[in-house]
DNA sequence: ATAGGGTTAG
């Protein structure tokens, strides 16, 4: 998950620790109430009629054939409200058409309408409508109330809203109607107008409103419109209704003030089983799963009936701590009540096994519960793609699929997850399509998810598509952009997105662990530094990975002292603070003080992982211990059961060749078990020229030329080692084979930030801000070098011939410029800190050696791999 | 005649 330590890329310096490898949710409890729950109270079959449906088996329908004829001498009104009363939906129908023309009663419209809404059937609820229009029916009343529970609970609420709109007898209970026919399809805000309206023209509430109203403002999280509605409640003396108070209990639990919520609850004269399940569910929803169960448990102690609800909300409880043992139990207690085999259960106890990462048990329950649901086959793909599991997690979105069950947001979410894991864009654009095809873009989870898919694939462009489209963004959009450019080494394009964001939302402590590593990369000490004044004026410092992602921008952006400092503040630190310290300590090359480091980590009883040791083998490398290195490269195989990856092995040929020993490096290189990249011989190939190895560096560039022909910083490295052997023959030959590839220099650049404000320098440019005193300032810095013999050698410039010149005439690299600017824009008590794309160069290092005694100015620069310290006349890096 | 608690997600 961290640190990319490839030591001879910028990559090393983009984020490592902070990225959102936070998967916490934000919000918890926002579940919004889905059209269409199976699980509402009101079950589509009333008990009494359940075995009765409407495709009749043969035996029924004789059952009914009997009825006719036996009913045949009774009028037309009782016959149909004989069948509606035996819930058979097909036969009332067929009569109300043979008597069509004629004018019913008002009551048998009514029972048809009735039985059209329970089965939720809109053709035969319209056909009802119009026969009763065309008929001329007075629909005042009690059968306007029907037509519009008739098309409400059909979801056809538009329809069900104009007969309301037009009636002259509005009561409370279509009021109440509608108000949760909204509600239930997420339309918050039109319940509340509604609310808003009844309060205007002084229609009596009763406890259906409170309980509405209260639901609504849970899920807008408008706590203070809630609390008003609290006191209506008191001031009306609903005080004391169960239901209502129930309500208020979730309301507060839902808003996140669980003492509110249990104060109300401690207050109730007589608590029924919503009351004690509404507490199990809140607690848990707000983290605290423990006291959940306590309450479970108390009622079991108590002899409060439990229901399912409490089975299932103390099961979920189980899955949030994660306790098999306890769901084991409460299986158990199931199986006992009967409860075992309703599917919310059952889902439940699925969940419990995925969340605990035992996608085999779940597999067991999810086939053996004969009948899956959508919430079944979403929690397998979830639990899937917690596991790290994405191909299966993939794979059962498809099977879902062609078993014809439709994919929801949750389901879509999940899945997009497992593409995210896997980096599999290809995956993910299937299920784009898929959510193109449903119009569920429009859903804010839902391109929440997809712009986080997109930014983890690595195609920032699709993540930038979602998010401009979309009509509302949260913080979490946000955030996931912010942290999708950072993690994709763009670094510019989060912070102005940053910048952008600020009118909008509020930075929370997400927003700013995305934010910071884009500071890092930049080595943008200001901006991080503000950023770190905003944490501490709002109270986010006390999140781990707020610190950890601070700690680590102050390290990369060379305030060392700042970092241990933060570092030393932490009560409880965690394996990624330890490891970004020892990789700062690498760094800013203090070998001695990373392996001191480490050493206390382990004091601390914490487990290294392969990253902390990538942190360590570059620390050594970078400090030349090479016994030590070897020690912790055999700790990590023998105790830990690590296996090296190619960083390690990087680490390690690094710390050979630094110490010289090329041909043992060479050997290692050729006896390890993985493939090495250009990367592992590169290292190599930086120790021949080191050592003046031409015959070996010869050999090496072969391997590291075939694994990354278009990478011109080997052919370069090479050239110089040529020149360095005065090859100039082999020189030449080099510079046309580059020259023939056509390869493009990458060019180098030097940035320094000066009041907030990033100055950069390129080399071979020659508009530069105060140009003409900083060339002079190098001119003069060059005559006094070579006076006390730092003659500029030659070799140091052996790349390109055009370049030589280019840089002869500007005196220099992008980093010399960089540095005389600091000098010039600096007081002389400040560092001068200047960071650079690439390696720095060895003539641009023995100036700022120089720099650093001759003017007493010290200077931090940064290059690709590591810090450079110059302190009089010499550097943190030793050479 | 309508409600309050219960499974899946960024």
């Amino acid at each position: 998950m961290l640190l990319t330590t490839k030591t001879s890329s910028t990559g090393f310096w983009v984020c490592p620790f902070a990225n959102n490898s936070r998967e916490k949710p934000l919000k918890n409890g926002t579940s919004q109430a889905l059209p269409g729950n199976p699980y509402s109270r009101t079950s589509l079959f009333p008990s009494s009629v359940s075995h009765i449906s409407i495709g009749l088996p043969p035996k029924a329908s004789v059952l009914s054939a009997n009825r006719t004829r036996n009913i045949r001498s009774i009028d037309n009104n009782t016959e149909i409200i004989k069948f509606c009363e035996l819930g058979n939906l097909d036969k009332a129908m067929e009569l109300l058409f043979k008597y069509e023309k004629l004018k019913l009663d008002a009551r048998t419209y009514c029972s048809l309408l009735q039985l059209c809404a329970e089965y939720k059937s809109i053709d035969n609820g319209r056909e009802v409508h119009s026969i009763i229009e065309r008929n001329g029916i007075e629909t005042g009343g009690v059968l306007e109330s029907k037509l519009v529970f008739m098309y409400v609970s059909c979801g056809h609420l538009i329809e069900g809203r104009r007969i309301f709109d037009r009636s002259e007898s509005k009561n409370v209970f279509l009021w109440n109607l509608l108000m949760n026919g909204y509600a239930k399809i997420g339309n918050f805000k039109e319940s509340v107008n509604m609310y808003y309206r009844m309060l205007e023209l002084g229609i009596e509430m009763n406890s259906y409103t409170f309980s509405c109203i209260l639901k609504c403002f849970a899920a807008l999280e408008n706590v203070v419109e809630g609390e008003k509605v609290h006191e209506k409640i008191l001031k009306l003396g609903f005080g004391s209704y169960s239901a209502v108070v129930n309500s208020l209990i979730s309301f507060y639990f839902k808003c996140g003030r669980s003492g509110s919520g249990q104060k109300l609850f401690d207050e109730m004269r007589e608590r029924d089983v919503v009351s004690w399940n509404s507490m199990i569910s809140g607690y848990v929803a707000n983290g605290l799963a423990v006291k959940g169960i306590k309450f479970f448990m108390e009622m079991l102690r108590l002899g409060v009936d439990v229901d399912l609800a409490s089975m299932v909300s103390a099961l979920a409880a189980c899955a949030s701590i994660k306790d098999m043992l306890l769901s084991r139990a409460i299986h158990a207690y199931a199986v006992k009540a009967g409860f075992d085999l309703k599917m919310p259960f059952t889902n439940t106890l699925l969940d419990v096994y995925a969340k605990c990462g035992d996608m085999d048990g779940a597999v067991c329950v999810f086939e053996n519960m004969g009948e899956q649901n959508i919430v079944s086959w979403t929690s397998m793909i979830a639990g899937y793609a917690r596991e790290g599991l994405s191909y299966e997690a993939i794979e059962l979105f498809h099977e879902m699929r062609k078993k014809g069950i439709d994919p929801d947001v949750f389901t879509v979410t999940s899945t997009l997850h497992a593409c995210a894991c896997s980096g599999s864009l290809e995956s993910g654009m299937k299920v784009h399509a898929y959510i193109k095809e449903k119009n569920m873009e429009t859903n804010l989870v839902v391109s929440n998810a997809l712009m986080d898919m997109f930014a983890k694939c690595g195609s920032m462009e699709n993540a930038e598509a979602v998010f401009s489209q979309m009509p509302a963004k949260d913080i979490v959009s946000w955030n996931t952009m912010i942290g999708g450019y950072s993690k994709n080494s763009l670094a510019n394009e989060a912070l102005s997105l940053f910048a952008k964001m600020q009118p909008h939302k509020r930075p929370d402590d997400v927003t700013v662990t995305c934010i910071l590593p884009a500071c890092a990369s930049l080595a943008a000490l200001d901006r991080g530094q503000e950023i770190h004044g905003y944490i501490l004026r709002n109270g986010l410092s006390s999140d781990h990975f707020v610190v950890n992602a601070l700690i680590d921008m102050y390290v990369k952006c060379g305030a060392l002292v700042m970092a241990k400092l933060l570092f030393r503040k932490i009560l409880s630190k965690d394996l990624v603070s330890w490891t970004i310290m020892i990789a700062g300590y690498a760094m800013h090359g203090f070998g001695t003080e990373a392996v001191a480091t480490f050493r206390k980590m382990r004091q601390a009883g914490i487990e290294p992982d392969e990253v902390s040791f990538i942190s360590i083998l570059y620390a050594c490398s970078h400090s030349g211990l090479l016994d030590a290195g070897w020690r912790f490269f055999n700790i990590m195989r023998n105790e830990f059961y690590i296996e090296p990856n190619l960083e390690h092995y990087t680490c390690m040929v690094d710390l050979l060749a630094r110490a010289g020993k090329l041909s043992k490096a060479y050997k290692f290189i050729k006896g390890m078990p993985i493939e090495p990249d250009a990367t592992v011989w590169g290292a190599l190939l930086c120790g021949c020229r080191i050592y003046h190895d031409v015959d070996m560096a010869e050999k090496v560039a072969e391997h590291v030329f075939e694994l990354e022909p278009e990478n011109t910083g080997h052919y370069v490295l090479l050239a110089n080692i040529y020149a360095e052997a005065e090859k100039w023959e082999e020189v030449k030959r080099l510079q046309e084979k580059i020259g023939k590839r056509a390869l493009k220099k990458n060019s180098g650049c030097s940035w320094i930030e000066i009041r907030g404000k990033a100055y950069i320098f390129v080399s071979g440019d020659s508009a530069f801000p105060q140009a003409k005193s900083i060339k002079f300032l190098l001119r003069d810095l060059r005559r006094k070098m070579n006076e006390q013999g730092h003659s500029s050698k030659q070799k140091y410039a052996l790349i390109n011939e055009d370049e030589i010149e280019k840089e002869v005439a500007l005196c220099g690299h992008s980093e010399k410029l960089a540095m005389a600017f600091g000098v010039l824009s600096l007081p002389p008590s400040k560092t001068i800190r200047v960071t650079k794309n690439l390696r720095i160069c060895g003539d641009c290092h023995e100036m700022a050696k120089f720099i650093s005694k001759k003017l007493g100015r010290e200077i931090l620069l940064r290059d690709s791999s590591r810090f450079h310290h110059f302190k009089d006349g010499s550097c943190s890096c030793r050479g």
